[in-house]
DNA sequence: TTTT
DNA sequence: TTTT
C-alpha cells in the first residue's frame, strides 16, 4: 500500500555494464548508471548547452537477473521506478545517495534495436555466480551461449511468471 | 510480458456511484466515469474557456472491490492504467469505445480530505451481492457498517495482500 | 490551467507513415497509429497470448511537423500527450474516437537506432506543401533533401525554439 | 530538446511552508519537501511496516511564485518534474544533493480539498519582498489579502498566460 | 560512465 | 518535516 504517488520514469542510455550481486536471501540486484541529457541555446549567449544528468538505478529480483544478461554498456534502457534515499556513513559523516529503485510494481525495457546477430548480438551474456546453498526463488532458464538471429530485444514488467522473452 | 509502454494517469473528479458486478470466474469489475478539465484564455476573444474531458475507466478484481465500497460520485481519485479500445456492435453496426483498464499493475488512490466522521464519513458501502457458488479468489474482509472518524482514506495498488487500509 | 491531470505515455511502433495537413490558421496536424503490444500466458491453457493495441496519436504544431518530417511507418517512438474524445457524425449516429493529443505540454522522441546514413537513413522527407498565402508561424528550416551520416535521431519538447536536430 | 526521458511525478504531503527566494535575475525560486509513504506487511514477522520517503523539490519562475503564495505545510501535492542533482562542497568533501526540478515543462497541482473560507482559508499569503531594481519577467497579480470563501484549490501547469486560479 |  |  502507498499513500502518495513516488514514480520515476526514464529513457537514457546506461554507463556501464551492470554489476550484478545477490543478497543473503538469494534475491539478485543490479546496479546501473543511467544518462539523460537535456540541451538549449542560452538566450543570452546564443551558444547551444548541453547538460547531462547521471541516474542511479538498482534492480532487485528477477528484474535484476534479466538487466545483468541483457543490459550492456551503451543500452537505451526505458526505466519505470521510484525515488529512494539511502543514508550511508563515511569517516563519521552522514551522506545520502538517491536511486532509482526498479523492483516489483516496477517496469523496465530495452530500447535497442534489433539484434545483428553473431557474437556481438543479443545474446545473454553468462550468469552470475550464484551461491549454491541460496538458490534463487525464481531462477532464471538457463540461457544460451550463443546468440540467436532476430532474437528480440528482451523487456520486462514485474508480473511475468516467465523469462521475459 | 509487454513490448511498448501504455501508460495513463489521471486526477479528476468521478462522475458517478461505480457500477460494481462480479464476472462468471468470480472476479470483480468496477465501472467508473472520471473527469478531468482544462480551462484557457481564448487568443482571439480574450474570454475564458474551458474543456471537460470524460475518461471511461474500469477497474479488475480487488481493486474493483474496493472501488466499490469507497470511490463515490464526486470522489477525487489518482488512477493509473493502461489504454484499450473495445470492439462491439450495434444495429449491424461497428463501434469503438477507449476505456482506461486499471487492474494488476495499475494503481488507484483516492485523493478526498479526511473523513468527517458521521453517518455521511469515509464508511464503505455494503458489498455488492456476489454469486455463491463462485466466490472471489480474494475476498474482501466485510467491512463494518458505520463510519469510523479518522478512518484514512483508501487507496490501493496491487501489489497489496491485505485489505488497503 | 488544468484542474485534474490527464497524462499518457506510450512507447511504441508507428503503424504507417504520417498524414500531415494543415489548418487554415497554417498550424501543421499530423496523425498516426502507435501499437503497443502485450503477451502473456494463459493460466488455464498454458497457450502464449498476444494482444496489441493500436493508438490514435495526432499531433499539432511545430511537433507535427517535425513528425512529418522524420517519422515513418515502422518507427519506435515515446509520446507523451493526453487524451482526448470527439464526437462526430455518421449516417446521423453519433460516434466517438478517443485520441492522444501531443501538442505544447507533450513530448516525442524518436527511439531507432542510428541512421545508417545512404538513402534509407535519417534524411527528413521533403516537406509537404504549405498553402503559400498561410504561412506556419514557426516555419521548419528547409531541410536538406539528401541524408547526412551521423545525423541523430531527432526528439523533441515542445520548450525548444529551434529545430530538434 | 532532450535526448533521453527524466520524469518525476509525486503525490504526497508537504512537509513545511515552502520557502521562497529570488535569483538576481528576478526569478522565484521555492524549496519545499514532499513526503510519500509506503507500507507494507513484513512477511516473516507479519508486523505492519511504514517507509516515508523524503523529497527535495525546487520550483523556478512564476509556478515558484505560486508555490510560495499557496503552499503550505501539510499540503497535498501532485508534482511532475524532472531529477537532478547539483554537487556541492563542505569541509573540503564532494556532496551530492538529488532534487525534483519543477520549472517550465513541469506541473503542480495542489490536492487540498476545498478551502472553509475564514481566516484559515485559501487565501494567498502576501507576496515576498522582490529586489525593486529586478522585476520578475512575468510578475504576479497582486494577490488579495483576504481570503475568498469557495475559492478553488490552484494549481499551475507552465502554459499559463495568467495567473493560475 | 552513456548517447548524439 | 508531512500525512494516515
Amino acid at each position: 500500500m502507498a499513500r502518495g504517488v513516488n514514480k520515476v520514469i526514464l529513457i537514457g542510455n546506461v554507463g556501464g555494464d551492470p554489476e550484478v550481486r545477490y543478497l543473503p536471501n538469494g534475491n539478485a540486484v543490479a546496479n546501473i548508471t543511467l544518462a539523460t541529457s537535456d540541451s538549449w541555446k542560452d538566450k543570452q549567449t546564443g551558444q547551444q548547452q548541453e547538460r547531462t544528468e547521471w541516474h542511479r538505478v538498482v534492480f532487485f529480483g528477477r528484474i535484476a537477473e534479466v538487466v545483468g544478461e541483457y543490459v550492456r554498456k551503451g543500452s537505451k534502457m526505458y526505466i519505470e521506478g521510484r525515488l529512494q534515499t539511502r543514508e550511508w556513513e563515511k569517516d563519521g559523516v552522514k551522506r545520502y545517495t538517491t536511486e532509482i529503485v526498479v523492483d516489483i510494481g516496477g517496469q523496465m525495457q530495452l530500447l535497442d534495436g534489433k539484434p545483428q546477430g553473431g557474437e556481438q548480438g543479443m545474446a545473454p551474456r553468462p550468469q552470475q555466480q550464484r551461491p549454491a546453498q541460496q538458490p534463487a526463488q525464481r531462477p532464471a532458464q538457463q540461457a544460451p551461449q550463443q546468440s540467436a538471429p532476430q532474437q528480440p530485444a528482451p523487456d520486462y514488467d514485474s508480473f511475468d511468471d516467465d523469462i521475459p522473452f
